[in-house]
DNA sequence: ATCGCAACTTCACGCCGTATAGTTTCTGCA
DNA sequence: TGCAGAAACTATACGGCGTGAAGTTGCGAT
């Protein structure tokens, strides 16, 4: 029974091995941006050799891809949790909930923000399917939710909306749609505008474009979130 | 009169070869994104030796720098040049045909508004001052005419605003407050509030993330254009 | 005792920005 | 007309990058 039980133990140190790869190379990102991660760097912290890393990840894209999934998630769980403490009957709540956790998770994770929406690192091309994909379509779910829960007071905008479900992406509609049955179209076309809303503000901010045009970012977001709700006919509790 | 003729002759060869050097590096950046803009790439391009650059440009920074600079001139000319082919008299076709024109310059320029808006160059840091900001502001203060337009139906939106000047930058108001002298303090927040909103969804477009949610993304835009022009209360002409 | 394999290193190649030094070519003045 | 000097450009070199190929080491299984 030694055999199991070595190689358990090799499965394990290289499972250590790769979370510490993972782990340095976050850690360059935080201090030097999305640049800073590169295989050498991440080997002379681990006292390695560069092509040591090869044998973890096929390419430096692999581990970008990975690095971008997990990230990804932590933005999602980030912005879910928020979601999840608040009280479901008291849609502003939620939604101002959401909004803000986004913007936090970014201003506090600006190197992920960027690694996630950006040009993640030079001459790096995603693939095409994977699990950052999957955490983007929980984000846009998340987002489906905050559109769900303003329906009842939004739909009335949405009289005359020219949506149906051809116009979404089936991989989105299959979480979206057991998940809010009675949602229609027009809604999950309001969730994605929102989401551009949120990100567009979000993004100029993180990459410095409203450093020159506003003294006070926090306050623009703020009444974007106001006029969300008013927009969307959300009832503010005093 | 040798002297002054073949000092301006040197300077007119001198001026072929900067504009040369930014017409390849653009060429480059259309082909093979932001990130194929190298020094040597150029050089190699232009029968040169990539030290020869340094003579133009005093660091790869520098020229990207440039070229920024350049391609946002570009993207504030090309919006301006849609609003004011449109007549002043209809506030919806005006903010309508800018917010086309700044998607379609986005669409049709993609590796341009990277560079602007995104990690433009490995480790690349931008300066503080310079024209990109100038073309920044171009952009704003054409989003500010865009809220001015909208203003007369949509100030009552916004009466219990709390924005005053010095939440803004002063270099932005010198040349919105004199062009607009009449408007309040909350235009200028709806209009970058306006920005976020369609850099958002121009962006997450650009950079492939809507790619799988929506099948639609040009009838998403105009969905955000026309609730837009509903939300600030702009008459759309039949 | 030996085989096999995983982890890792060494060496090499071609990219990159850029510093330094040398070469060519042309300008402007004596 | 001849020559100093500047401008434009090349040559060489350094360190950093991703990565391919080949070699080394150590350990479990037979």
């Amino acid at each position: 029974m030694t055999a199991t039980g070595s190689r358990a133990r090799r499965e394990r140190l290289r499972a250590e091995t790769t979370a510490e790869i993972k782990k340095v190379a976050l850690e360059l990102m935080a201090s030097g941006g999305p640049d800073a991660i590169t295989l050498r760097a991440i080997a002379r912290e681990m006292g390695m050799t560069a092509n040591a890393i090869y044998g973890y990840f096929a390419t430096r894209d692999d581990l970008v891809t990975t690095l971008i999934s997990d990230v990804y998630t932590a933005l999602a769980d980030a912005v879910d949790a928020a979601w999840s403490a608040t009280p479901a009957t008291d849609p502003a709540v939620r939604i101002e909930a959401w909004a803000n956790a986004f913007r936090t998770w970014a201003l506090v994770n600006p190197q992920g923000f960027r690694l996630v929406y950006g040009d993640p690192v030079p001459g790096y091309r995603a693939p095409e399917g994977g699990p950052a994909p999957e955490a983007a379509r929980r984000v846009c779910t998340g987002l489906t939710a905050l559109a769900a829960a303003a329906w009842p007071h939004a739909r009335h905008l949405y009289r005359d909306s020219a949506f149906d479900w051809s116009d979404f992406d089936p991989g989105l509609l299959d979480k979206v749609r057991p998940a809010f049955p009675d949602l229609p179209p027009a809604a999950v076309a309001l969730a994605l505008r929102v989401w551009g809303h949120l990100h567009g503000l979000v993004s100029l901010e993180v990459y410095g474009h409203m450093h020159n045009q506003t003294t006070n970012p926090e306050k623009l977001f703020r009444e974007e979130i106001a006029q969300l709700l008013q927009t969307l006919g959300v009832p503010r509790r005093r």
